[in-house]
DNA sequence: GAGCCGATCGAGAATATCTTTCAGAAAGAC
DNA sequence: GTCTTTCTGAAAGATATTCTCGATCGGCTC
């Protein structure tokens, strides 16, 4: 985030009533900025303007305070601190990966997904993207759309990578996955991919950064996040959400054809399994949820 | 209260949220009055003006809400059905996966991730095995462990990982990943591992399941689930979740060092970036909640 | 019934607040 | 290095809110 915005941020953040009690321009001088930048920053973060962004905030506060005086008492946002006992470890890290796939949930653009989703079950070739840790995740999303019939292919290596993207063409479908954004490998393949005629789709967590310039489709996998770092663990949960999502959209298109071919792959895996001790193994029913 | 009053306050108690939407001259519209006679309306309840009125609307108005949905409407689990409409998908998608965070992070038996942290931090010989989804959840923790210092091996073939496991020994940690706990070959490397002499962790769900009659230490990825398919989406971000604490565990001894690794793979991938737009990228400041 | 008084009201002026525009500065791309 | 792009605050512009003041109305007294 520009710094300037950045102070206004910070503002906020340390006194969260300032907004309800401040003009735009008392605001802007406690942040050592202008009024401008303050309207600049209510849009970044999804406002008309200052008016409604300082309803929302009212009202949040007013949500706030109402769950304060009951009974759950809302634990202050935490880091995870080095010296930290294994059970403060363990809750902080369970609320800081809920909030975030709560707000990749929230931020989600429900449009480009769907036209992603329909751009891959109607794609001839399907080339996925990612170096590093995503090259993990990309990894992943290849094997789960082989699975259910969708002819993908991952590269984690460019010089592999750039050699499919020059074979794409129309009816080619490339996804490129970098946290950043800004991995020149990942968007050195997309771009080829797309120079080769292939749709292309982005998943990042810049919607503004390099890959999503080159992709016909960008699908952030959280709202904005300042100061992302690679390590980062809730990272690759907000990714695989988004994929998990795309996976699932794409097994409705054909729900009966994906079922079936997971039960082929399911029948031919169990077979180097080692049988199971009690029970017989359920008849595949199809993607559900786990109880 | 004056005629022209009362019928303002008549609009605002049929659309409380009207004041938040609507200018004040709008909402004297609404109560075919003039935007003076609003300011006095605000004036005679004891505010300021319309500006601390709408303020107080607001957070009252957030303050029901939260009230309302206090009981946060346990709506009844659901499952994934094809016909969902995206925005299902997404709501349900996300309330399964929560749930399975929370029943990991529960079911999680902490004394036995703290002794397998302990041996992953004396390990002289770290090897991690899983084959198909589960191979891919072994290179996800390889290469995190590898980059805060830890010399971990993943294999993800049984016949790679059965040699590697055979040069196993004292002071060697094997750790296999399996869902179902019934893969015959990462129960096989595991076996192996341990018939060598090495200290064995089993991640798996079934925490009665072969792989874990074979490990010292079975860490279970959620309570035992009974018909687990091997496309279940949660099933990962469980598993993640396990990797994800174990990691933080093992940084945490030593987090000076970890950091400063960090910081170091941080640096050399950050050359193969695109260079980024605006800002300085932050130091590194080690391993904290991203905001 | 006429005249007076105070309460209430709205129109428009005055002010405060917010948003947009613009041009310079800074950072990044090439 | 030059050329873009992005960020920024000042000032202009637009909008929203408040204030002023004369008009209207109902009730009261004479």
């Amino acid at each position: 985030m520009p710094s300037a915005m950045a102070r206004v941020a910070d503002v906020v953040e340390q006194h969260p009533s300032a907004p309800l009690e401040l003009t735009i321009t008392e605001l802007a001088e406690q942040a050592r900025t202008s009024a401008a930048t303050v309207t600049r920053f209510c849009r970044l973060i999804g406002f008309d303007g200052y008016t409604q962004f300082r309803v929302r905030v009212a009202s949040e506060i007013g949500r706030a305070s109402a769950e304060s005086e009951s009974p759950p008492a809302p634990r202050p946002r935490r880091d995870l601190a080095p010296d930290d006992p294994p059970e403060v470890l363990r809750q902080t890290l369970l609320e800081t990966l809920v909030r975030a796939l709560e707000n990749t949930a929230q931020a989600l653009d429900l449009e480009a997904i769907e036209s992603a989703a329909t751009e891959v079950i109607g794609a001839e070739h399907l080339d996925i993207y990612g170096v590093g840790d995503s090259g993990i995740m990309a990894n992943a999303l290849q094997s789960r759309l082989y699975r259910i019939g969708i002819n993908a292919h991952s590269w984690t290596a460019v010089h592999d990578g750039l050699a499919s993207a020059a074979l794409s063409g129309r009816g080619s479908v490339a996804i490129g996955i970098s946290n950043t954004g800004h991995t020149a490998d990942t968007v050195h393949m997309l771009a080829e991919a797309a120079a080769s005629g292939a749709f292309t789709i982005a998943l990042t967590h810049d919607a503004r950064s390099p890959i999503a310039k080159v992709a016909d489709v960008t699908l952030a996998t959280a709202a904005y996040v300042p100061g992302l770092r690679p390590d980062d663990l809730s990272v690759k949960h907000s990714q695989m959400f988004v994929i998990d999502l795309l996976y699932l959209l794409v097994a409705q298109h054909d729900f009966d054809a994906a079922t079936a071919r997971l039960s082929a792959t399911s029948r031919a895996v169990a077979a180097r399994r080692r049988p199971r001790r009690h029970g017989t193994p359920r008849p595949y029913r199809g993607i559900q949820e786990i109880r």
